[in-house]
Formats: structure tokens, sequence, C-alpha cells
RNA sequence: GACCUGGUAGCUCAGUUGGUAGAGCACCUCCCUUUUAAGGAGGUGGUCCUGGGUUCGAGCCCCAGCCAGGUCACCA
């Protein structure tokens, strides 16, 4: 392994301590009594009072016989300081002016016990008694530094590296912990609420047979005992009706869905939906529901309703506005499509500038205007209903209106946020959709869904009128927490892997083995011997040696090269 | 998938017309007892993403590729 030179300073470090009797990485229990945050929000009860905390150091400000560091925990940052007389019991203050001076390093783990003070100039502190090394760290960490006016310094920046590193970031970003906290406090407010209504945390299969409940591709795999294709699930919601089927009136599941699509900023191969199923209810119930959940989850992360998305101000306060999605089609390009026969609608589309092909049927035209035209209006959450029937094969027909559906997507900051139904439990009618969607994969759409015949049976025992919806839990952490990027509200989002470390090239590995020959051996030997120009023959033997696999000295009888052991 | 931008020290970044690879922080040596983007003096550190090509000479120009971000397409 190559290291880089702060590398090997920190290795040498980790075994001079090992030298003083240190050990770098102690196995035994080490008790905290407090944490930074407890000390920072209470300051006045801690002032000179003794704690231990441990943390991981992340500056270090060395004046003579006193220092200061920055120590931080799980809970935040602090300011420790040491000196030398106070730390060190031997004369040549070995603790001090050896361990912490010398061997220790931005990034490791120590423990400290000392009193709670406040500096001359009013910095809150903890005086150092005792210090104790905890884990020494091998790896330099970015030094990111904010002045006296936030501004931050030298920030580790690199979206390949957050990612990639997301330890790293989580260390030295605070910011970043703060999103993922809040991601919890969102999904334990989603939580509570249902939990409160007698609602039902369930867990259905990730690994299907068939995968049902939306139109993506899958992402497919093979189990060898029963030797058959099974998929990742791209939704769990047909399972989760079977379970009303059985008798649950309310079941829930956060459900982690694979879609074998393309990667933006707003997807991942992986994400997260919270689907929920109520039973003797309708779509219309389920909006209330909805927004009254979300005022809560907005309160409980955001402590307010009122939230900042990008350049927008969103509110979160209910009820939110119905708007028929044909009214929002009036609304925003003038026509009104109702009843409006195929060919009227692609002319419509026509006129306002869509583009539009044979293949796309009444829906299809439909949900084309509201999403080139409408859409992007909806900034303030907002229910758009009653969508077209043949895009919508798991949604019960509309109860006065047989072209359109009992379904609602909510809108949010101009996208979607939730999509709902009052669920088709009609087994025959059911069973036609599928077959309508069959046609549709017949016709080449690879996303048609598939017939998932024992769903159907489930069905046919009778499913009670039921309203389910789906919320996208990653785009609501987003709007939670004003990032318009999937992949910073994701600990580790998909990417492609890193580059393996470089192998010997087809040069290095045939110099090489005339070396095993033949070892050590005069340069101009070798070179000859490779049949290499001069300039690959420099590369090859630069990189052998590189690599640590042949050395060249320089000696009365010229110069040899010798493989390394 | 298409296009745009980027990849240089541990981190953040400069790098002129193609002519000896730089800065700040970090690190090492030294000075300094309440500092705080601590400070002062000196120093170490490089696969300039990879592979080809052009050239006397490439971080820079050309070709191919890899990785990332962005925009668009796709995602009913």
């Amino acid at each position: 392994m190559q290291l880089s030179a702060l590398e090997i300073v920190r290795r040498e470090s980790l075994q001079k301590l090992r030298e003083l009797g240190i050990n770098p990485y102690p196995a035994k229990q080490f008790k905290t009594t407090a944490t930074i945050k407890q000390i920072k929000s209470d300051f006045k009860s801690f002032e000179g009072k003794e704690v231990v905390l441990a943390g991981r150091m992340m500056s270090r400000r060395i004046m003579g016989k006193a220092s200061f560091a920055e120590l931080k925990d799980a809970t935040g940052r602090m300011q420790i300081y040491l000196n030398r007389d106070e730390i060190s019991s031997d004369e040549n203050a070995t603790m001090y002016n050896t361990v912490f001076k010398k061997l220790l390093d931005i990034g490791d783990i120590i423990g400290i016990k000392g009193e709670v003070f406040k500096t001359k100039v009013g910095e809150e502190s903890v005086h150092v008694k005792e210090l104790t090394v905890l884990s020494k760290s091998l790896r330099p960490l970015p030094v990111v530094k904010t002045d006296a006016d936030g501004k931050v310094h030298d920030a580790f920046s690199d979206p390949e590296q957050r990612y990639r590193q997301r330890y790293v970031d989580l260390i030295v970003n605070d910011h970043v912990k703060e999103t993922f906290i809040k991601r919890t406090k969102i999904t334990n407010s989603i939580r509570e609420f249902f939990n409160s209504r007698g609602y039902l945390e369930v867990e259905t299969p990730i690994l299907q047979p068939i995968p049902g409940g939306a139109a993506a591709r899958p992402f497919i795999t093979h189990h060898n005992a029963l030797n058959i294709p099974l998929y990742l699930r791209i939704a769990n919601e047909l399972y989760l009706k079977r379970l009303i089927v059985g008798g649950f009136d309310a079941v829930y599941e956060f459900s982690k869905d694979f879609r074998n699509e393309g990667m933006d900023r707003t997807h991942n191969p992986e994400f997260t939906v919270m689907e929920l199923y109520v039973a003797y209810k309708d779509y219309h119930w389920m909006m209330s529901m909805t927004e009254e959940l979300l005022e809560k989850v907005a309160i409980d992360s955001n402590g307010t309703t009122e939230v900042k998305i990008g350049d927008n101000n969103v509110s979160f306060k209910a009820p939110y506005p119905r708007v028929p999605i044909l009214e929002a089609i009036k609304t925003h390009t003038g026509y009104d499509v109702a009843g409006m026969s195929e060919e009227e609608l692609r002319e419509v589309c026509k006129k306002v500038g869509i583009e539009v092909d044979n293949t796309m049927g009444v829906g299809k035209l439909i949900d084309e205007l509201f999403g080139e035209k409408c859409e992007h209006h909806y900034i303030q959450p907002t229910f758009i209903t009653d969508y077209p029937k043949e895009m919508s094969p798991l949604t019960k027909e509309h109860r006065s209106n047989p072209a359109l559906t009992e379904r609602f997507e909510l809108m949010v900051n101009g996208k979607e946020l939730a999509n709902a139904y009052s669920e088709l439990n009609d087994p025959i009618d059911q069973r036609e959709r599928f077959e309508d969607q069959l046609k549709l994969s017949e016709k080449g759409d690879d996303e048609a869904m598939f017939i998932d015949q024992d769903f159907l049976r489930a069905l046919e025992y009778g499913m009670p009128p039921t309203s389910g919806i789906g919320i996208g839990i990653d785009r609501l952490v987003m709007f939670m927490t004003n990032n318009s990027s999937i992949q910073e509200v994701l600990f580790f989002p998909q990417m492609k892997p890193e580059k393996k470390t470089i192998e010997l090239s087809e040069d290095e590995k045939t110099v090489f083995n005339l070396l095993k020959n033949n070892t050590p051996i005069l340069l101009n030997n070798l070179k000859s011997q490779s049949g290499l120009s001069n300039k690959k023959w420099d590369k090859t033997i630069k990189g052998l040696t590189k690599n640590k696999l042949a050395k060249v000295t320089n000696t009365e009888d010229g110069l040899f090269v010798a493989l390394i052991d």
C-alpha cells in the first residue's frame, strides 16, 4: 500500500505511543459523565464542576506550555484547555510534551477529565486534568475552519468524496449530520402519528416472485434452492392490500423499494416510500389525514409549519387546496379538456407546444398537459385529484365520472410528494385493468404491470373499501431539510465503484519476470532483455521501484536492479 | 443515453504563449502560559484522473477512456 508522508508520520506516532506503554486502541469502557450539548445548554450548573468527556480532536492550538484544542462528541464541539504541568506527572512532562504535542493528531479520539470553566475571552471550555488516548487516527482529516463571521474556510465540499466517504463528511460537516437527524425525526413523527391511531406497522417481502404494485423495471436475482428468479420489490402495495383482505383495518410500512432505472438528482436505485392502507375510507378521508400528518411532521422536524424550500416559502399548515386535474389544466392552459376525444386532446397538446405521437392515449395526453403546463405552478401543498382512468390500473373508478378515478397526488414545490387512491376492490374490474396493462406490455411497454394471480385471488375473497397512500420519504426529507439532491438525504447514495488500485502493466510484468529469473542484474542488461524503448523502459522501471517491487542500486560495477522481497 | 463543466499535495484551490509544478491550511523542526481561521521562523510533501498521440519539450494541445457534478431525455 502506498502511504502518503502524513500517513507514515501517524503510523510512526502510533508505534511510539505503544513504546511509551500507551495502548492506542484500549479495550476498556470509557465512562463519560456528560455530553458537550448538556454542558453548553446548562453552562452555569456545570461551571466549576468536574466532567469526563470523550470525542474526536478537531483542532489544536499549541502555545508553549499551554494548549487549546477542540473536542467534538456526538452532540457538539467544545474547547478544551491543557496545561503542561497539570496533565503530566513525570519530570519530562511526557504526557504533554510527547503524547499531546507530538504523537496526537487532529482526528484522534481522546477522553478527558477536567473542570468546566470560561476563558479570559469568554469561551466555554474544559480545563483538562487527565488525558486518555482512545483511538489513534491514521488518516489525515480535512481541516475545515470557521471564522468569527461564520465563514467556512477550506470546506470539505467535493461531492464525490463526500458521498463515497460519508463518514468523513459527517465528521467535518456538522450540517450534514443535522440533515440525517432530521430524517429520523420525520420518520419517527410519522410512526407516532400512525401508532397513536392504532395503525399497525408491518413488514412484507422485499424479494418478490412478481414485482407488482407499480410500473418500473425491477432488479432481478435468483434463488438457488428454489431455482427461481426473484425480484427486488418495486412497491409493496399488493402485499399491504392482501393484509387488508386478511382483516387488518390499517397497515403501514416504510418500504425500501428498488427500481432499475436512471439515476439523477431525484432518483436513487433504492429509495424509501411509506405506504398506508386504511379500510372503510376513501380518498377524501385520505386527503384530510395527509394534511394533518404533514402539518405534524413539519412541526416535529422544523418546529414550524413554514418551511423554506429553495427560493420558496412553503406552508404545511392544513388544509390544502383540492384541485381536479382537468380544472388545473383549464386554469393553466385555457382549454377545457373535459370529455374530449383522443384526437381533440392531441390538437390541444399541439396548440400549447407539447410534442405528441400516436401511441399516446387520452390518459397519457392529459398527463402530459398537466406535467408540462401545470405541475410547476403548485408550490404550496395542493391535492390534484381525479386522474384519468387508463393511467391508474389499481384505482377505483370515480363515483361520478367513469372516465376518471378516485386518485390524488399531492404536489409540493412543483413536484409530486404523495400518490393516493380509493383502492380498486372489484376483482373483475381489477383483472380487466391488468389485462389492459398486459396489452400495453405486448405493444412493447416494458414498464406495464405484470398480472399477479394471487393478488386477484385475494381480491376475490373480498377486500373492504380501502384508501391507500404512498409518500416518498426521500423527497419529503429533501423538502423538510431544503436539499435539492436525493444524495444529500441518503447516507450512502449509489455510486459507480471506485477504480481498483492499479495492477502491474504488461511491460512491468515482463520486466518483473525477467528479474525473478536473474536478480540482481545489471540495469543495462535488463533493459536490453526487455526490448523496451527508452521511454517505455523508464516508465516501467520507475513503476516497479515505486511499487517497491524492485530496487536500483549504484555500485562501482555499475547500476544494478534487484528484486525486493 | 446526449450535451456542458470539472479531476493538480491530506483538504481548498492557482498554474500565463507548451519551457525547472505553486499558495493557504494540514504535517515536520524550533519559539511562545487563556488562544480561537492563534501567531512568528524554517522545512517536508506530487501517478498534475488513466492510456495513447503531436512536440526538442505536455499539467497545458489532439484522440480515446474512467469518475463526478450540472442540464436535458427517460422515470405512466
